[in-house]
DNA sequence: AGAAGTTCTCGGGCGC
DNA sequence: TGCGCCCGAGAACTTC
């Protein structure tokens, strides 16, 4: 479900809803979501009696920072967090229950079964899986151009596998990928080490203003997903290209196309993302559609001129 | 029927 | 040759 616009209002809402309440007990019915530690008994006895301090993100995994511990929770597909009352009816699918000493509990949501958790003393989080080998975070200040260039631009898979790939840059997911490379008119299947510095600098700042968009409209709500308060996300309604398969082109008006790409359901336009650079170059470019935001924070490495209009084939 | 917003594991291919 | 890296395919599960 989540990639990490949604996540990141996952954290926000759940900080509201949890810090300073005290753990009473924990109940597992799905054992396959507690990836660490293995037994089941020693993960609910573990956080009885902790406190959560602060709800921390890292990519798309949430962080719940507890006085000792911290959980390190993955939603995968579909998983869901939501505070209830202690006398409320258990919904079906409800995989994990924290109870808290208030008489509330947070309950953990998965249709799919496919979310993790792993239990960790602070700090040790980071040295081991699932966090270990994460990339770049980018709506942090690490995420510059030459970073960002550093990560993809020798890759030879094709650039939608790359960006999707957490070790080099984490967050984006299936939506924000579509979304970026329509941006930058990118051609989901360019082998990654073909891009231009020039295409790789309009793709950084298409993944920084997609990401950064999404996360002020508090993520998209495309089937099921609502932050932990039920509330729903409202990014759905900015997407340009995901899900408008057979509609038309909001930048050229010709019919926006959907394939497999990495085995990913793929939207794009086949006339602002053409396959080969040397299209690309004649295209008037989606220059307009990059612009209308706020930028990040930090400062934008140069500019796009000079270099990268150098076509060689 | 086939796909759905994710990630892990495995095996093949390539280069040193 | 052997090892390591990189990449692509398949698997995990349920619902519509």
């Amino acid at each position: 479900m989540p990639e990490l616009p949604e996540v990141e209002t996952v954290r926000r809402t759940l900080t509201g809803l949890i810090v300073g309440k005290t753990i009473q007990s924990v109940t597992v019915s799905l054992p396959r979501i507690i990836q660490r530690p293995d037994d089941i008994r020693r993960f609910e006895m573990e956080l009885t009696g902790h406190r959560i301090i602060e709800v921390g993100r890292r990519g798309k995994f949430l962080r719940i920072i507890m006085d000792g511990l911290v959980l390190v929770s993955h939603l995968r597909m579909e998983g869901r967090y939501g505070l209830y009352n202690s006398n409320e009816p258990v919904e079906k699918h409800t995989h994990v229950i924290f109870h808290f000493t208030d008489g509330t509990e947070l309950r953990y949501k998965d249709v799919r079964q496919f979310g993790t958790m792993h239990l960790f003393l602070p700090g040790e989080e980071f040295n081991h899986k699932p966090l270990v080998k994460l990339g770049l975070e980018p709506l942090e200040e690490g995420f510059t151009m030459e970073a960002f260039r550093k990560a993809i631009a020798k890759r030879t898979t094709k650039i939608k596998p790359a960006l999707l790939n957490q070790e080099y840059v984490v967050g984006l997911g299936n939506i924000y990928v579509d979304e970026a490379l329509f941006r930058a008119g990118i051609h989901p299947e360019r082998p990654a080490n073909t891009l231009s510095d020039t295409e790789l600098e309009s793709l950084y700042e298409a993944i920084l203003a997609t990401l950064t968009e999404a996360v002020e409209a508090g993520g998209s709500s495309i089937k099921s997903y609502v932050n932990g308060q039920g509330e729903m996300g409202m990014f759905q309604h900015s997407l340009r290209i995901y899900g408008r398969q057979g509609e038309s082109c909001l930048n050229c008006g010709q019919p926006v196309e959907k394939t497999v790409v990495g085995g990913r359901g793929t939207h794009y336009c086949p006339n602002c993302q053409p396959p080969d650079r040397s299209m690309g170059l004649s295209n008037p470019g989606l220059g307009g559609l990059n612009s209308g935001k706020k930028p990040g924070k930090k400062a934008r490495s140069a500019s796009i001129h000079g270099k990268g209009n150098g076509v060689r084939t």
